[in-house]
DNA sequence: CATAAATTATCACCTGCTGCTAATACTATA
DNA sequence: TATAGTATTAGCAGCAGGTGATAATTTATG
């Protein structure tokens, strides 16, 4: 499979890019091999491209990854406790080696939100009726809105959707109990 | 703050062990100069550790959170399309900031034995009353449990129940529509 | 053909590392 | 005190991947 028979120079660099953004553990021998040119060629483009040395983009992606929020929202208008609406843009990274963002992502997009909104980092949540409606693949802009919608008892109902710009993508139901931020609840109220 | 005061040798390398755990894009001189040692004892500390190259700690890092798969669980049993059994052990790299793993790591190990025991990469799911009961740290072996309960006209309820050797963590429904690919002969007569 | 653009080939040098060897510490103990 | 025994340190040759620069070669294109 010679996909890459001498490719033009932009083409190369693109596809260049799209490679080493993917996997950036790349020596330059490796991409000279993978487009049949010489590694001076490849550094040019390298160097052209502005993409820095393997130890650099490994370091780099070792950040993003590691670096916890693997989905970065962008919070755009917050209400503490009642509601809240950000947004992100799926990338590569998200996206599972089909190509499409996993339900467990689009809920931890979810379950960030609710927990900036509540402000608070872990609860014994219940979650009710999760949708993922459709297959959501990567560079798509996509809309968060949560909202607390009522309160039952101990327990607090809240609503997250994601969309795109016109299209439901995911949609779940947040049951939390209202923890009073130093004390818990002791009695355990669970209903089956 | 010199916090590093000349640590014992057994001391200094669980920690170098750790530091170079959360973080692996350090050098052998970072080391040396955060314990106050050598260079020198830094590379047999590492030797004596079993703990590689910076090049290739990053590469590996990389691999595990950018390779897809975050958890991978290993599959006990399997039943196409009835039941399955997984286990995963949980680390670090899974934890959040608070240490802990985030319902969305545990949906997405639920997620995956299902997608696995059923043999279908994506399909428009609807999940139901999700639990996370108790928050769960690193280092816990997790059984993984996954069972067809019944199907209701074109939907089949599955049961995922995530459990560590003696208390239930995690628990979830999923509601997933019947597409019929590559299964034989379940066609028009759905009762059941 | 002549010129410009793209590609390639070298060369010296840098960083982080390995493998090896030899020299110093620092104990602990007979 | 002397003597092991264990850390620790120093020093060197050599490797892989990369930088920077320069020169030579190929490949279009007017």
């Amino acid at each position: 499979m010679d996909k890459k028979r001498r490719l033009d120079k932009d083409t190369r660099r693109e596809r260049m890019a799209a490679m080493l953004h993917h996997d950036p553990g790349k020596t330059d021998r490796d991409l000279a091999e993978a487009f049949g040119v010489s590694v001076a060629t490849v550094r040019l483009d390298r160097k052209m491209l502005g993409i820095p040395q393997m130890r650099n983009r490994l370091e780099a992606a070792v950040q993003n990854t590691a670096g916890e929020s693997l989905h970065d929202l962008e919070i755009i208008s917050l209400e503490q406790g009642r509601e809240g609406l950000a947004l992100v843009r799926t990338t590569d990274e998200m996206t599972d080696a089909a190509g499409i963002v996993p339900a467990s992502k689009l809920y931890g997009m979810a379950a960030e939100l609710v927990q900036t909104m509540m402000n608070r980092s872990f609860s014994p949540t219940q979650v009710g009726n999760i949708k993922y409606k459709q297959p959501c693949g990567s560079g798509v802009q996509l809309v968060v809105k949560a909202k607390v919608a009522h309160r039952h008892g101990s327990k607090q109902y809240v609503y997250v959707q994601i969309t795109t710009r016109d299209t439901e993508l995911f949609r779940a139901k947040f049951i939390m109990n209202i923890l009073n931020e130093d004390e818990g609840d002791t009695d355990g109220k669970n209903s089956g």
